[in-house]
DNA sequence: TAAAAAAATGTAAACGATTTCATATTTTGT
DNA sequence: ACAAAATATGAAATCGTTTACATTTTTTTA
């Protein structure tokens, strides 16, 4: 159907060598005006290099495959448009898998992407990863010979580069931010007791206690799993302790908590202060907007096909590991105790 | 670095055809125990046939590409999740494109999936789309030798399978519920003028008045862009009016609507119903909960897998029009008048 | 003006599979 | 016991490129 190098060649005159060298702009010189003669016939003939068979002779595809836990989590999808839009504009694809965030599937999807010869895995794996999946991880990273990143998780002992957010770093912020509006008595309401990010989260809370030496209370830590019940759930627990302000690991739980607060007459932030984390498109629609902080999904996206490229052109194996800082964003849902 | 057919046959002492013809299970009878030792030593050596080189000769490359507005949006990714994993189930893997609305991406993508090889496009156009953008479209279908689905949105002379959502029952679903609660003051909150959807919608809304012998009253219709923001402005626009109800054409502008009713006092349901449509997370989270039309997102990736692999399956190319319902979810911000 | 150097182009071997067709071996029927 | 049929396996072409190397042609040099 499509026209060939050969079909070139012949309407020109001349061998397929020479149309290939003029049209990969190789050093030998061919002369001008065959050159010219070829370009013309390329246009004309609306030739396209076959890219399957040039991937049989250079062994790369252009394309990246995305592994992630659920495309349709806002946090992704975001991340996933800043990937695929910075990774075409330097001439690669994605081709993504949804792992549900099981760790089977994480490993599914590495296994089949990489035999069909992509030429890079950015993987975002499963939260559900314990030590020993991760060392598993490793090693298969080791023994590809592509280049992988692991984006916004950490790997121990990792060989390859990693991008993620300064979690803790976060949950520093947040509970600075309350401190210095002058609440002493926080609750916390956080994510899933396995998931890293929930965990870093928390001793950020306690590094900044502990800055302002406040003894950490434990009794003040409400353990939800990001779905917005845990807000409910988290009120009735901590509003005995008489918390002057929250922050809640994410936005969604956030929004539980408003909800309940208003069913009970709760006003924000005159009686509570409310502080989230993510920003999701949502928070700065609640009433109040809320106060969050800020994941920088854009700096990881670009991060993450930055590196990929870099890693590409120098095949070195060397690796970095790339931390990116939260930010504090301040709307109406916090204010002076 | 991969081990190769060849290697393999060596290992066994036979021929590369011998054992293609062992792994492809072809009809030529090859002596049990020769293989038994072809499966034994591809096991042992961990071969997999290299994808690229297969892709050559069966010129299929078992990946489909989906073109999208944006993976960003909720209704998009939930879509892109749905397709992935229909797909994958069946062995294809999706590479996606998000054209950011923009006619001239949409193209691109279109173009550049193709020369690369997918086996076929799954399309949502740009909504931006006038109808010499749609007779191209229908112009590369026709040319190109893969099947291409249409997704989510009508293409007049289609000359491809095209799978869409029945707007105009979705909007005569919604203003029929608010009618049987006894409304008949009905304000619209709509989306851009130039979406099909939106003015479908609208339709739907019109066919349901007409049903119910109440006249079409066009200062009843404030013309929004589907943001958060719109919800806002309409309520000005239409609380004048002394509607009892409103139909909002998305959730996002009911949220927003929402927010201005929250802070002029007026309550929902009581003074007001409303009624959104998406069905979006967010909506159950509401205060109250927010009635709203459903989409089938679920049904529509499934069937463009399903047609897709129809499609691929025999080679005709007969084609079909899949139109989806969508349906009333009733939650506490309608209530009788 | 002939040899050497430079420039221009072509030949053919990869890449790693599938597949057609041929050939070698075994079994069957008479 | 021998031809025919059935069974088992292999040789080689093919897919559409890239590329190392060879070859031819032109230009330069002494």
């Amino acid at each position: 159907m499509s026209i060939t190098l050969k079909e070139v060649a012949n309407a020109c005159g001349v061998s397929i060598t020479t149309v290939s060298l003029v049209l990969n702009d190789r050093p030998n010189r061919i002369s001008e005006d065959v050159k010219a003669r070829i370009l013309e016939t390329v246009e004309r003939l609306n030739y396209k290099p076959n890219p399957i068979a040039v991937s049989m002779i250079t062994k790369k595809t252009n394309i990246w495959g995305l592994i992630l836990p659920d495309i349709s989590n806002l946090y992704f999808s975001e991340l996933a448009k800043v990937i695929e839009q910075n990774a075409y504009q330097s001439g690669y694809n994605i081709i993504y898998g949804n792992t549900t965030d099981s760790i089977e599937h994480t490993f599914e999807y590495f296994d089949f992407f990489y035999n069909r010869g992509v030429d890079g895995i950015i993987i975002i794996y499963s939260n559900k990863f314990n030590d020993e999946d991760k060392a598993k991880l490793n090693k298969l990273i080791q023994e590809a010979d592509i280049p992988v990143i692991i984006l916004d998780r950490f790997l121990a002992e990792n060989r390859t580069t990693t991008i993620l957010v300064d979690h803790r770093k976060g949950g520093y912020i947040a509970t600075k931010h309350l401190l210095d509006l002058g609440h002493k008595v926080i609750g916390c309401i956080t994510g899933p007791k396995h998931i890293v990010s929930s965990n870093e989260r928390l001793l950020g809370y306690k590094d900044a206690l502990k800055e302002a030496h406040i003894p950490f209370d434990e009794s003040l830590i409400y353990h939800g799993d990001f779905q917005p019940h845990s807000g409910i759930k988290a009120l009735e627990s901590l509003l005995p302790k008489k918390v002057t302000a929250i922050f809640s690991f994410n936005d969604m739980m956030a929004i539980g908590f408003f909800r309940e607060c208003k069913k009970r007459k709760i006003r924000i932030p005159e009686d509570i202060s409310v502080i989230g984390y993510d920003d999701i498109i949502l928070s700065e629609l609640l009433d109040p907007p809320l106060t969050t902080i800020t994941q920088p999904i854009d700096a990881l996206g670009k991060e993450a096909v930055l590196q990929m490229l870099e890693m590409m052109k120098k095949n070195d194996h060397n690796y970095k590991n790339i931390i990116l800082n939260p930010s504090l964003k301040v709307r109406e849902s916090t204010q002076k105790k």
